[in-house]
DNA sequence: TAGACAAAATCAGTATACGGTTTCTGTAGG
DNA sequence: CCTACAGAAACCGTATACTGATTTTGTCTA
């Protein structure tokens, strides 16, 4: 690890993203700069710029002790999905329309991958490849804002992504509209690539509501009124 | 200045964003940290993360020689505004659907002097009551994401936009839609204000992307090829 | 005058240090 | 057993110092 570019800010960052990617940071966890620096034989500094930047970029807030992944209240996740109801259709229809054989191969090999460790129940693998899928056609994405814009908005809910997979039927659900979709790649048509990405925002945001509804309501009933996550907003 | 919060940090970035959303800072000015440093009286790392986060956000490109504002490609501005014409008309509408009085009057205001400062030819007026506009019907937008977002994304023109209000007859034709937009938002109808605002986008779209052409062939016959400006990505 | 080359300056990146605030812990008292 | 409080620890924010890379500047030579 620790390879991207000379720098080791982002070197650290990469990794941290990663790790937030594939959720195996934990909403109890707290990332402190201090661990991560001599975790990896480096000062504070650049594993703090690289906290402090996943902080500005709103995936992580800052607390009194260390930094935590940011948690989604139900506003959230519905303004979340607004605005990526406008984008991903429409990127993915341009995807379809640009497609080449190459990427159409990695969609094809992501989603085998999905459904492989759907079937054999392999959440941690079942998130990595829901991640490659996604990077896969994202890559045929020409706009590179489009793309990194997308890429951030479904990171936001690496928090909650863990909860969907974990109840079986959800996923289900959740994995068929993927498959739909893959088709519709295949099918090299845009519009119809569109139209179910489309569907498939909605029923996405319907599954991360109710996770996250019985997240918070488990929550609540666990300990009546406590924590304090203050300090340092999301900018 | 220098009020924003009991954090340097946060102190010294908004106080950049502002003069960058003003065009304060032109694309050959450079940006070093240990300047604003002692400009504000403070350590180089306050001043140094910030800068460092706006590069992050896209708006200043690290050099060897100090921080730059970023300077647009003809592709930047094409995928920029690929981004924009799937927000903006959404998000106008939807202000013009929750629209408040006080925010009526507000966009008013703002339209008012936009025309005013036009008709004085102030530019600097210009620049900053258009800003206002912009905020101030954002604010009517109720979901936190997709305003900020929008802002971003406007706010990623500001080294071209002082070229767009240089030339009248582009000045005119920009304010011409603005008010145009403006009456729609009088009128409370969330179409109109989406439908103007989408062919807004396509003249904004087209003002910057001729302004940037020319901007660009300027730059090429008075050095026909130097410059360098490499080192940390947008990434 | 133009080019080569060395010395100096500039600046980003990284490391280390200190102060202050919040949270945790352990102990004493109810 | 629970609460109150004092001391200790954790951790963030900021400051200062050092290093190495790159650019600029100045000088010498053709």
């Amino acid at each position: 690890m620790l390879k991207p570019s000379d720098n080791l800010v982002d070197a650290i960052y990469a990794d941290l993203r990663l790790k937030l990617q594939r959720s195996a940071v934990s909403p109890t966890d707290r990332l402190v700069d201090t661990e991560i620096a001599n975790a990896h034989g480096i000062s504070r500094m650049p594993a703090r710029e690289a906290l402090l930047r996943l902080v500005s970029e709103g995936y992580l807030v800052g607390t009194t002790r260390g930094f935590a992944v940011r948690e989604l209240s139900l506003d959230d996740i519905s303004g979340l999905f607004e605005v990526r109801r406008q984008l991903e259709p429409r990127a993915a229809a341009c995807a379809a329309r640009d497609m080449t054989p190459e990427i159409e191969a990695e969609i094809t090999a992501a989603m085998n991958r999905v459904e492989l460790s759907l079937s054999q129940s392999d959440i941690p693998a079942l998130l990595a490849a829901n991640v490659d899928f996604r990077n896969a056609w994202l890559k045929a994405v020409n706009n590179p804002h489009m793309a990194a814009t997308i890429s951030r908005f479904i990171d936001y809910f690496q928090s909650v992504r863990l909860g969907t997979f974990a109840d079986p039927a959800t996923a289900g659900l959740y994995i068929d509209g993927l498959s739909r979709i893959h088709a519709a790649f295949l099918a090299h048509d845009p519009l119809m690539v569109q139209d179910r990405m489309t569907l498939f925002m909605f029923a996405a945001e319907e599954a991360y509501l109710s996770v996250r509804r019985r997240q918070l309501q488990e929550a609540a009933t666990a300990r009546p009124a406590r924590r304090r996550i203050q300090k340092r907003g999301t900018a």
